[in-house]
DNA sequence: GTATTAACGAGAATGGCTTATCATTCTCGT
DNA sequence: ACGAGAATGATAAGCCATTCTCGTTAATAC
């Protein structure tokens, strides 16, 4: 009787494609961002894979949803430390952006807890100022 | 010969329930918000007309949008100082947070500019904590 | 009051993003 | 190399916020 091994995860071109675009970007990217930069190593790849995945590495901690005003998610590698983003308005990239200052909750009325916070920074980017 | 005057807009029990009800709620509230809040005033009044009303509002200068991460997007009256704003994760409503940190524009990293910025406190309101 | 026509209400239609379906392909333990 | 079934790719379907259509209502000028 041959023992019944469930296999979770494979490992495929099109995950390994996926995380790698996600790790070079080093930026949160939206599921067709990460689609494009996938398929320069796997030509055929589709959005179905990339969402299945997105899916996936989410419930396995290894992505962190990044959700910005008015638009799409954003996936980014999970584990980063506290930093918040930056939105440029002209290429509508999204950048990761270091440091905090601080002493955000104060700012809440009395009697409103706050749990967490997200600072977005608009503007145009390095790349989309020069 | 009749003259043709335009009447570019009328006064209606519906524009003028809407107003009330943005003006009343002192938050920024959804299309769905508004359209509930109104509909005390005005019994059968319709998701159209909200969105009608909306852009007419905003095309005139009178209501401002403000889009959440992750959300539809919400509205209150423009001419507003400076603030933020707090996201309830229980109730899901947002309100107006005074106050700002400041030289937040410091956070960017050389070469990107800023043009403005938006902070989003997450939590319990006060409501939701008691 | 009457005519004009902007505004309304209900529901259909639209447009995006995301998920589901399913035949086919590919991974991996044996 | 083989076989079970996980993963993929193409596309259909689902979801939903928003917009459009159109017959009806009602605000305004006279």
């Amino acid at each position: 009787m041959p023992e019944q091994i469930h296999v979770m995860e494979r490992r495929t071109r099109q995950r390994a494609a996926l995380k790698e675009a996600i790790e070079q970007a080093a930026r949160p990217l939206t599921p067709q961002e990460i689609l494009a930069e996938a398929q320069d190593a796997v030509p055929g790849l589709g959005i179905a894979t990339v969402y299945r995945n997105i899916k996936a590495l989410m419930s396995e901690g290894w992505l962190h949803k990044v959700e910005m005003p008015g638009g799409v998610d954003r996936y980014e590698r999970a584990g980063l430390h506290h930093h918040h983003h930056f939105h440029c308005q002209e290429c509508d990239r999204v950048f990761d952006v270091e440091g905090c200052p601080g002493n955000v909750e104060s700012l809440a009325p009395p009697g409103f807890q706050v749990a967490s916070h997200e600072i977005v920074l608009y503007g145009r980017c390095a790349t989309c100022s020069s």
